[in-house]
DNA sequence: TTCCGACAGTGGGGTCGCAAT
DNA sequence: ATTGCGACCCCACTATCGGAA
């Protein structure tokens, strides 16, 4: 019923509605369901898992608290074993509900809920069923971080329990998140001057939180990730500061300064079985540009400007981000020119009055990055889904190679089209296919042009040139283009870095 | 009435750790 | 030893709704 009502008030009325009638023991669980979330988060059950599902019974017998609880069942079988015992458990799940739940259930499995209720339109679900204001819900799930638990607590307690949610060193808050801008000139005009550049590292997100001797870690989606980074532990027990919440980016440096590559600083990061050896060879470094509460002050509703000195005068100058505050255009292109010569991704462009917006990507945070641009030749497209089903949907793209007169695949790319573009790509696809049209992958003759966006060249242990394109995004078919002019794997490799 | 902010959806490449083969 | 799978690091872009202007 939500996902056939395409208003969002309305899918908040059938949602809100629901909840009301949801004993209060299961409100949790079922604000986590209904938002396309597993209390347990994950459970290590994904696709393959989920192939080969019995038949549905007629009626209905499973609660919602006895479905929980054998996912957390399911979550708890490891080691040997495990993926055929995780496999008969989730079949006698799936086997033991209607059909109408066995779709639900499969669905949210998936991650793909698809009924468009995410997290923004619960918010507003839960303040209608609640009857508090949908601002008080937001609030507390900014300092939170999981709606289902503040759902709960308004469902129950109303505004009294949602004020009762607070910043709690330890527990990670949701992260600013950032707009995007073609340039300086077109960030300064949205979060207005003077404001503030801040070099755009490559890296990953950290939020550091201290309490006296012991330091947390998380990542941008809140994991936790405190065993991998111990530089950053003792960088923050360096710190005078007895308590803080800090928000920042790990990257791996080169002993010249220079960023690693993404992956090298990702690979660091995600390394768990050896972390000794790997801050050996790739050691990380901490750099800092947001303070969201020091020694028992909470500053997120700061402006920006107020927060950064409060961190400028807790930290040494090393672990601060490089900055720049001015209301002149050209001075703010020329710190953008400087972040990317030493390597950078770009800058954050970021208001000096603005509260640290949780959560939110607001428009207090205006990120800049170069963007390069090349003219590929389409190979195959594959067939889209949901919304996107019966269209040729994710094109396969390469360049020349003037040695062989043939093409190099450098990756694939779904972004920047159209719905009209969609449906003309399609027609004009399938008139060019070779071989099979209802195969997952239609290869078509390599005939047209696309120009394609991109962030950079990466190594590539996927594709035969050895490079892939990151973040590619269609632009635009240059129909006034034969695919013997298109770019060749010469000028590709002359960008990796 | 038009504009624009926020949200949802549609997927991309790379890497690690673990279990299965 | 290698492969398959799940999870998660980075992410761009379009369509849509509904409140703001």
């Amino acid at each position: 019923m939500v996902a056939r009502t395409s208003a969002r008030l309305g899918k908040i009325g059938h949602l809100a509605e629901l909840l009301g009638r949801v004993p209060p023991a299961e409100a949790e669980i079922a604000i986590a369901y209904l938002s396309g979330e597993l209390p347990q988060r994950q459970i290590g059950v994904g696709w393959r898992t989920l192939q080969d599902v019995p038949e549905p019974r007629q009626v209905a017998t499973a609660t919602l608290a006895e479905v929980d609880e054998r996912l957390t069942a399911i979550k708890a079988q490891v080691g040997p074993g495990s993926h055929a015992a995780k496999k008969a458990s989730v079949a006698e799940l799936l086997g033991g509900v209607t059909r109408q739940e066995q779709t639900f259930l499969l669905r949210l499995l998936h991650g793909e809920l698809r009924q468009g209720a995410l997290e923004g339109v619960m918010i507003e679900a839960v303040a209608k069923a609640a009857g508090v204001p949908a601002a008080e819900v937001r609030r507390a799930l900014t300092v939170r971080g999981w709606l289902p638990a503040v759902g709960a607590a308004a469902l129950a307690g109303g505004v009294e329990a949602l004020r009762g949610f607070t910043l709690e060193v330890g527990r990670p808050v949701a992260p600013m998140l950032a707009q995007s801008a073609a340039d300086v000139a077109a960030a300064l005009a949205k979060v207005g001057v003077p404001a503030a550049l801040e070099w755009k590292l490559d890296g990953v997100r950290i939020q550091v939180h201290k309490s006296g001797g012991t330091v947390a870690v998380f990542t941008r989606t809140l994991d936790e990730i405190t065993s991998q980074v111990p530089e950053v532990i003792e960088a923050a027990l360096t710190l005078p500061a007895r308590e803080a919440v800090l928000d920042g980016e790990a990257i791996a440096l080169r002993l010249d300064g220079r960023p690693e590559p993404f992956q090298v600083t990702a690979a660091r990061v995600a390394s768990r079985t050896d972390v000794a050896s790997a801050r050996a060879t790739t050691p990380l470094t901490a750099f800092f540009f947001d303070l969201l509460r020091l020694d028992g002050r909470d500053l997120l509703d700061l402006p920006g400007a107020e927060r950064f000195a409060a961190l400028e005068a807790s930290l040494p100058a090393s672990l601060l981000i490089p900055r720049l505050v001015t209301d002149v255009p050209a001075e703010g292109e020329a710190f953008f020119r400087d972040a990317v010569r030493h390597g950078h991704e770009g800058v954050v462009v970021k208001s000096l009055a603005g509260p640290y917006a949780a959560g939110r990507r607001g428009a207090g945070w205006v990120k800049v990055k170069p963007r390069h641009t090349l003219d590929l030749v389409v190979l195959a497209a594959e067939w889209g889904h949901g919304r996107r089903q019966g269209k040729l949907s994710n094109l396969h793209v390469g360049a020349r190679d003037p040695e062989t007169g043939g093409f190099v695949m450098l990756g694939k790319t779904f972004k920047g089209l159209t719905d009209a573009l969609l449906t003309w790509q399609t027609a004009r696809f399938l008139e060019l296919a070779i071989g099979p049209t209802d195969s997952w992958v239609v290869t078509v003759r390599p005939e047209l042009v696309v120009e394609v966006a991109f962030d950079g060249v990466q190594r590539s242990p996927r594709y035969p040139g050895g490079m892939a394109l990151r973040f590619a995004r269609v632009l635009r078919y240059r129909p006034d283009k034969r695919p013997d002019e298109a770019d060749t794997v010469d000028t590709v490799r002359a960008l990796m870095p």
